[in-house]
DNA sequence: TCTGGGGTCCTAGGACCC
DNA sequence: TCTGGGGTCCTAGGACCC
């Protein structure tokens, strides 16, 4: 009888090497040699050079603790466009191989390497040497590389040498990696599991590996099965190729410091997210029909608030409408509060739907109209050219005091929110400015 | 270890039905 | 009405990733 027996795949993951900064640097190549970091907008540390981080630089520091600590280090702000464009080469380059990409994330990418030697005329090793080459050379940053027989050990790969590593694990040489590498460290096992099987005597990937399959499906759960699978060299995970798919969900939080348990505050810092996710939402002309709002306390406890819509929506107005109705519930007066969120989910593309029977349809189209122009408002002249009353005190309010800019402008704005307080009151909605 | 923000997937438990 | 068993669907929350 024969058996069958299934051949290995060559399962290749790529990573880019701090990869914001080295958009930067490779945008801009006077930055070269230099420590660069970005994350500017956000007053923390979101990529940073080698260079960087040779200074002492680390991941939790507050850009302020960055410029006393080595002043002489460059911080930019987040260039998503740059970034993405970037992460588009990347994966053009790998296509040039195979067809079967996935494009996990901006600068992360898995590709199905198997059965290509014959087309590309060349072996897995050559295949993937090239195509580091030809990423480092074109795109002017480095790469690390993996190649090995599953997603998870191309992981182990790509992280072995870091930064610019191509690292080639065969099945049969995958228990001199896994003995190096922490349960910990492996993809897929986060704090918890890795602290529970260390409990167990299980330290490395290794000892992970090497339990029984059948002690292993009684001491964890699905997923960490999956990976027990892949540690043994299996082809559990399929790759995603193609288009990225739509979004299941989008959401906002903002934390704003110090916290605060003014009302009115902590409803424009919702509303302000509301706003901003509907802006995500209709970029990508999407409509949602189920909202999720909450508001996070110091001692991070959550107070939720969910509803569905009898229609779906891409504007704010309709969510806030309900959301002021309801704040109240879940808004407990001296209470201080840090954050506030929102989550918008069962998304669809579907247009509004035609039926109007009280009228209030057509008032709901014009309003999904005016959007229109409020988006191409704020895509000329900057996000937030055109805001709702409610969110005015997240614009301006305490949280955004002591923040550079233009002073007249900070006038300007404060001139308009007085206005609009007077004409509409806080929280009243209304498109301003 | 935590910060901070944006996502996805899985599981356990409850409600309900047959 | 009780007993027992089973299936489905939904939801909250946990865990993890970048």
């Amino acid at each position: 009888m024969l058996t069958h027996h299934s051949f290995p795949r060559a399962i290749l993951h790529v990573d880019g090497d701090c990869f914001f900064a080295s958009c930067e640097i490779a945008k801009n190549p006077k930055l070269r040699g230099k420590a660069v970091v970005t994350g500017k907008e956000r007053g923390i540390v979101s990529s940073m050079s080698y260079e960087a981080k040779a200074k002492g630089v680390t991941r939790a520091m507050k850009l302020s603790d960055i410029k006393r600590l080595c002043p002489d280090v460059i911080i930019l702000p987040s260039d998503y466009e740059t970034y993405s464009l970037y992460s588009k080469r990347m994966y053009e380059i790998v296509r040039r191989y195979t067809p079967d990409i996935e494009e996990y994330s901006i600068d992360e990418c898995f590709a199905d390497l198997t059965g290509m030697r014959r087309p590309n005329n060349m072996s897995y090793e050559e295949m993937v040497k090239r195509i580091k080459y030809e990423l480092d050379t074109e795109l002017g940053m480095t790469f690390s590389i993996g190649l090995s027989v599953n997603k998870v050990t191309a992981k182990i790969g790509s992280k072995w040498c870091k930064p610019s590593g191509l690292t080639i694990i065969p099945g049969y040489d995958l228990h001199l990696y896994l003995d190096k590498t922490p349960v910990g460290k492996i993809w897929g096992i986060g704090p918890q599991t890795s602290s529970y099987l260390n409990k167990l005597g299980i330290i490395t990937a290794l000892d992970f590996a090497h339990k029984d399959p059948f002690w292993v499906k009684e001491k964890v759960s699905k997923p960490f099965q999956e990976i027990h699978h892949e540690l043994n060299g299996h082809f559990v995970y399929p790759l995603v190729l193609g288009e990225k798919h739509d979004y299941a969900s989008i959401s906002k939080t903002k934390t704003f410091t110090p916290p605060s348990s003014d009302m009115i505050f902590v409803f424009s810092q919702l509303s302000k997210n509301i706003e901003n996710a509907c802006i995500k939402l209709r970029r990508h002309g999407l409509f949602v029909k189920e909202i999720a709002v909450f508001l996070k306390t110091q001692e991070f406890r959550y107070r939720a608030l969910e509803f569905k819509l009898t229609q779906a929506v891409s504007i704010p107005q309709e969510i806030l409408k309900i959301v002021r109705d309801r704040f109240v519930s879940i808004f407990k007066p001296n209470t201080l509060y840090r954050a506030t969120g929102v989550v918008l989910m069962n998304l669809t593309h579907g247009n509004i739907e035609t039926i109007d029977i009280f009228g209030h349809h057509s008032l709901l189209e014009k309003v999904t109209k005016i959007y229109e122009a409020v988006d191409h408002l704020d895509a000329r002249y900057g996000k937030h050219t055109v805001f709702l009353g409610s969110s005015f005190k997240a614009l301006n309010g305490p949280a955004h005091r002591g923040k550079r800019g233009d002073s007249s402008e900070r006038n300007k704005n404060l001139f308009k929110g007085e206005t609009i307080r007077k004409r509409l009151g806080i929280p009243y909605l209304g498109v301003v400015r």
